[in-house]
DNA sequence: CATGAATGAGGCTTCATTCAT
DNA sequence: TATGAATGAAGCCTCATTCAT
């Protein structure tokens, strides 16, 4: 009689400890023998679940993606302001703040890796479409004006997340909440001032056809 | 009298190796040997110019920052206008695309090395520094209106180039030149629409009291 | 289940090469890849069983100590005279002999780690304990005198007994087993002369508060 | 014209750092970098005064024997008692105590070369002729009774001192020079009661044939 | 005399991975 | 499922030494 052991739950789990050594110790500390000892596991016994490191590291970029998508989803989105809403995508709070030092810490890696490139830019698309709908949530509710070209306000306030996201990781201790949500609240206000900018150009229209994205 | 070597010399030459590799093969290729390979060297010369991998890496970061307070020197601020000085910081050649990529590769390693730590946050300041004047010559020559809150669109301006570069490092053909030059107009729009936003609170003030950079 | 390999064994069988690698080859060809030939193993296998060269090196020389006290147990010690007990301690036989020159070769290593330290200290209060033992008991058979400064000639033997072992390492065909016993035949002789001399002093008085051994 | 220095002054002068390195930091710390800086050199200019390291190593036991019979010389011993000139061979103050602790760096290395142990028996036998003279010199002022073992008492004396000196190095703070002193009161006195003991054998009858030292 | 350049050997260690049980 | 054995590759670093100036 074997023992029983779900074995999705189990790389789930060894996903979470990946990403708590990203953020507490660094990419570099990824080691199969670390993550195992801060699973409480023998190296050996995460070749089970996972062929080789790289899947290990494809499979929790991966599900960062999809903690993330369900942290802000559907139903919490329509119910509340933008700047409320653009908040769970900051890093405010002690999980937010360890999401985002994982997530740069597989931003170099990803460049040179055609697998998490792919991820990568999977949750940049999914975040991308999160503000879509949150901007247009905004129109909808009459808290943005109609004309909003969200295509673009979208993809500009996702880069504007990115790099305070960076400086916030940089030094947290001088980046308060209130601080990083008094800078959205500009966004948001640049937003209503100048809702449809003449670009003369169109932003990197996405999505780059991702359609699988871990692959085998 | 031995051979003569510019040994302050070879060690740019090193770092510029450093450069390269981090962009073209990342991070993790760094090793000694690589670079030695890259560089036409014996490994074992590399330790006749730097100690310690990590006093290689720390001088090439240093010396990133020294190349690119260079590129923006006073002279080229005085006399030319937002958009164009700001180009200079942008990815949108081949040499900026891959100051930017080395500059990624050493952003999450920084996180765990004070040494690190110390150069790249003189590095964010120096850049601040740049922004700060560049927006003063603004107001100088007209461009800007006097009241323009320099401090706070200095670093909101860094951190929405920071996003931006980490956007066209991710995907370099989806961010022609300008691609990237018609978002930094819509910047310099915004500055004009808002320039001293009501905050409320103060954006961190830096500098985090950095004399020295590098340490040992 | 795993291959069945005595983990604990392996580690003495390891201890044993390592002694016979210092006593036939000295203490600087004491290298993991010397060790591991000499061994069968490949290097890499060693790491398997110490963490480090250190802690093979601490955990040799005190399988050196646990041997030795094996050697002249307490029976032995109750049924022979002093002169056969003391014999078990030279280096009148090939096991002894290496066993002095591995014990010479940590000498010098202890001096400046120190964990060896701690360890050397508890093999010469080990050996001390030993002879004093060793003289109660020719006291209680009637070979020595009631009133034998036990402490004071269990020292003094004891550093006779390690000078001597230096130059019979120094030259090991100088001294034949018949004369290392005529030497210490004399000493016993001394100890029945001068059982308490007036020395005016106490030697050093040990235990030096040595409760483990090895430690970390 | 060159710049004048003295050629074998210089070698004396490393070979007395090449002492201070292992009395304070042990064998394994003589590199000739460490040597070189510890002197206040260049390495390579250590080249110019030995053809390699083993030459430093070998000219540096050589001149530890040639200060060590110095030290005690041949007006010195007529003019003293025997524990007086036993005293400077012991390591009572400072610099016995590091000639010692050199001696014992050289130990073991010179179990394993020839060129080493060449000399290293040369400084045994000089130390026994030097004893030698001093019980001779003792029986001539009337200190000891004629009929005393001179060979033998010379060689156990010398075992003795041997022994002391590395109990002494191991724990110099539990031998202060009073306790050094006392035991050595101990085996004049017993000299003085077993001046010729009947051992049936004969100690090893150095010399070993030493003419020259280091040789090639 | 003195120096820095350059090299080759070799040391220790960590890692990912495979295999047998 | 889970484990320890075992391996090969590769990393960094230190050292002694030679060479050219």
């Amino acid at each position: 009689m074997p023992i029983v052991v779900d074995h999705e739950e189990r790389r789930h789990y060894i996903a979470r400890v990946v990403e708590r050594v990203i953020a507490k110790q660094g990419m570099d500390a990824v080691t199969i023998r670390n993550v195992a000892r801060e699973a409480g596991f023998r190296s050996t016994l995460i070749s089970h679940y996972f062929k080789d490191k790289k899947e290990m590291l494809t499979f929790t970029l991966d599900s960062i993606r999809t903690r993330a998508s369900i942290r802000v989803d559907q139903e919490f989105l329509e119910n509340h302001d933008l700047a409320t809403c653009i908040d769970t995508l900051l890093a405010t709070n002690e999980d937010g703040l360890s999401d985002w030092q994982a997530w740069f810490g597989f931003w170099e890696k990803a460049t040179f890796d055609p697998d998490l490139a792919a991820v990568r830019l999977a949750v940049v698309e999914a975040t991308h479409n999160t503000l879509r709908r949150l901007l247009e949530n905004g129109i909808a509710r009459g808290e943005l004006p109609q004309e909003v070209d969200v295509e673009f306000h979208a993809r500009r306030l996702q880069i504007v997340l990115n790099g305070l996201a960076a400086h916030v990781v940089m030094k947290p201790s001088a980046w308060p909440a209130e601080t990083q949500r008094a800078l959205v609240k500009v966004e948001v206000e640049f937003i209503k001032k100048m809702p449809r900018p003449e670009i003369g150009v169109r932003l990197p229209n996405f999505p780059f056809a991702l359609n699988g994205t871990s692959a085998s």
